[in-house]
DNA sequence: GGAATTAAGGATATATCATATCCGAAAGCA
DNA sequence: TGCTTTCGGATATGATATATCCTTAATTCC
């Protein structure tokens, strides 16, 4: 059970846009460079992010991406179901049900037992990223990153989007 | 990011293991028809288990599994982990490496911020499987299944294990 | 208006992994 | 001796993640 490797793409590639000025857009040719993937690829973790709302999009040279909302109204858990998907990571098959010693229909009354504890964990698992927002995340990384690093790679980033 | 259904397998079979008479082991044949499974495929499941010490097993006719441990000492997130292994979900890459900006081997000192994030949500989805007990799975299920369908799903299940 | 650049999305190829089956070896039971 | 069992290896198949290419439409700049 491993996530999509789109998942650590988009999230590196929304905090960089979080730095973003004001109304400035970021390729995805500049975001692949700074992270060194395949631009293609990339591309389709970011159009999941695009149809998600999470961030806006226009065309033509100086387009490409930026947030559609501010960070701190942005968490993990958005980003991360934008391009793994909602779906709980544990699926009942009900095989319950294929007991010989259980009447045909008993089974409708409630979810299995053993689903319920698994997408309790589920649940767990969404709960911390949902706390966890955006904002948090830059603000980490701008007490861990050093400055001049930090903004020579945003002035690297915009040089590339023109 | 899906779970294997040899997971759910696996976690059906040791509740129908702990309701086992003391002594008895249950083959993979009785396991898999009580399921519906494929039986050689459900082997590799309780092989798993096997691998992780959480069952016993038994060659020969009557031969089988049983529990290595009493219900109560064995957790959910043991047996999730003895088919799905221990690994998290979340693999960092650690693409920061490739900005630009960044002098080489800087990124040695700590974990990436990103993957910090992902790996708490991860360990609270452990934590939470962690905390349910095999023994808590029965008393739930000896509560919601009828005394008489329970019982007779064990009827059934010994007289295939001879 | 024309050239360059961009996101969007469809088509396709490849690699990895989950799923599933089969077989032989070793061990226990009648 | 013959039957049953677990165990592990080998293999096949299907689904999905990864990756690339191409076309279309929109936007900017000259």
């Amino acid at each position: 059970m491993i996530l999509k490797s789109q998942v650590e793409w988009a999230l590196h590639c929304c905090a960089i846009l979080a730095g973003l000025p004001e109304g400035r857009y970021l390729s995805t040719k500049a975001l692949a460079e700074l992270h060194g993937l395949p631009k293609e690829y990339l591309s389709k973790a970011l159009q999941s992010l695009s149809q998600a709302s999470l961030v806006e999009t226009t065309l033509g040279p100086s387009g490409g991406y930026r947030l559609a909302k501010t960070p701190s109204d942005i968490n993990f858990l958005e980003i991360v179901e934008a391009v793994e998907g909602k779906a709980r990571s544990f699926t009942c098959t009900n095989i319950r049900e294929n007991n010989p010693c259980r009447p045909a229909g008993y089974c409708d009354s409630k979810p299995c037992a053993v689903a319920r504890i698994m997408w309790e964990a589920d649940e767990a698992w969404r709960d911390t990223l949902r706390r966890v927002r955006l904002s948090d995340l830059v603000g980490t990384l701008s007490e861990e990153v050093p400055a001049d690093i930090w903004r020579s790679t945003f002035e690297w980033v915009l040089k590339r989007a023109g």
